[in-house]
DNA sequence: TGATAGACTTGAGAAAAATCAATTCCAATT
DNA sequence: AATTGGAATTGATTTTTCTCAAGTCTATCA
């Protein structure tokens, strides 16, 4: 299953951005290098319309890079964003699954923007020819699923503390262990924000954790002394 | 598409535990009627295991009611709890659709616990049976994860007045009128618990909106007089 | 090597939200 | 109609978190 280097060289964006996607990563190479080849990389300038409710769904699209946002439009002439969609994320492709005609909803770049447009008959051909594909693509968005979920209940926990504690807790390689190394996977302030939290607050609750004794920090790597108390870390 | 009253009536909950989950909506009747007879109701007690880790998987599970726990154990006996299911939510699919053969983690009721066990092989094969059906599937899953992604958003919402506002914008009936009535949908304080606050700070942001004229309430009923205050609400 | 920009940290004060403690409200039951 | 229990509201206080402002650290680049 090694993909030679000059591959990895020659490789459009286009084609690693499907391979990385979870619809796309279960369909063979073959299969992925058809997709690619039907597929658009399509420019966006800032407030540009990629497409309008009701005009007919043909394709699904796969942002590279900018944002896209999704929003429709009441008769009186007020906009709802019904969602805005980020690098990485896939968006119109619930409509193809469902075999709907017709986009429900206007999309539009936020800022320069590039997104793939990929045929939606081609994909489900594709996808639907070989079974193994279909249980790849569904165990993906399984996958994908329950990582939300846990998301979510980290979000949902009262206090920056508890989410802190609780995210640490969740990078530990073995979480079984009295102790651990720890790799923060970004900047930590994107991780602030991931956390529903300031970077301030972020970076007083580490010093926390340290004058407690749980860690040691060097950089973006935690050693973490006391595992049960990190856990434990604001009740 | 009705479906006749008797039919309701006899219903079993496992079936209709089935026909409203988000797996197995887009079976046909009669293919349902077949997954259901060959699913098992299973009652578990209170800390009651249902599976261990390396068991064979040859099912998936639907929580009826109460809550499953499934964990991990790492050769020095700690345990790891990786998710908690709750009623409604499904468990150990994404691993039937991986095609692993073994359970990964452990299973155990957290209280007295109900749970529909379903073969995987039999529910693969009528999936797969039909396009249609494998679209649905995927189709509802999609869905579903737009969803989240929508969920997580409100939670990193930076404070509550945002989150509260958001949340009550998007139960409008149409967004995009300047006026409009909404019904919530569960009791305040699991509104509250949902958006990640207390249920006094959700009575006294009601209390605030209400005086700022955004909106009236007579119990569980909102009317919203100024909608684009509304999403306004904490900036 | 020094300059610079961005990320991170720290402090102090302000603001937001949680907690604790009473009520009040409401619907179900007797 | 009175009783009761849970839900919701309100007030007072404490705690947590944010904000703003000032620094420090670190990596990169000329």
């Amino acid at each position: 299953m090694k993909i030679p280097a000059e591959n990895l060289i020659t490789d459009s964006p286009v084609k690693s951005a499907l391979r990385s996607h979870h619809l796309c990563s279960s369909l063979s190479g073959h299969d992925l290098e058809k997709l690619a080849q039907s597929c658009r990389l399509v420019k966006l300038d800032s407030e540009e319309s990629l497409f309008h409710q009701g005009a007919e769904a043909q394709h699904f699209y796969l942002v590279l890079s900018g944002t896209i946002k999704l929003f429709r439009v009441s008769p009186d002439g007020l906009t709802k964003v019904i969602e805005v969609v980020r690098q990485g994320e896939a968006f119109a492709e619930a409509l193809m699954f469902l075999q709907q005609k017709a986009y429900p909803l206007n999309a539009e770049a936020m800022g320069k923007t590039e997104v793939v447009s990929i045929p939606s008959l081609l994909y489900k051909e594709l996808i639907l020819a070989t079974p193994e594909c279909a249980m790849g693509v569904m165990g993906n968005m399984a996958m994908k699923l329950h990582r939300r979920i846990n998301e979510i209940e980290t979000l949902t926990l009262q206090n920056t503390r508890h989410r802190l504690g609780n995210y640490l807790f969740g990078l530990l390689p073995d979480p079984a262990a009295t102790s651990g190394e720890i790799q923060l996977p970004m900047a930590k302030q994107l991780i602030a924000s991931q956390l529903a939290m300031q970077p301030e607050t972020f970076s007083r609750l580490i010093k926390e954790m340290k004058v407690q004794g749980l860690i040691s920090v060097k950089g973006s790597r935690i050693e973490v002394h006391d595992v049960s108390g990190l856990r434990a870390f604001g009740h």
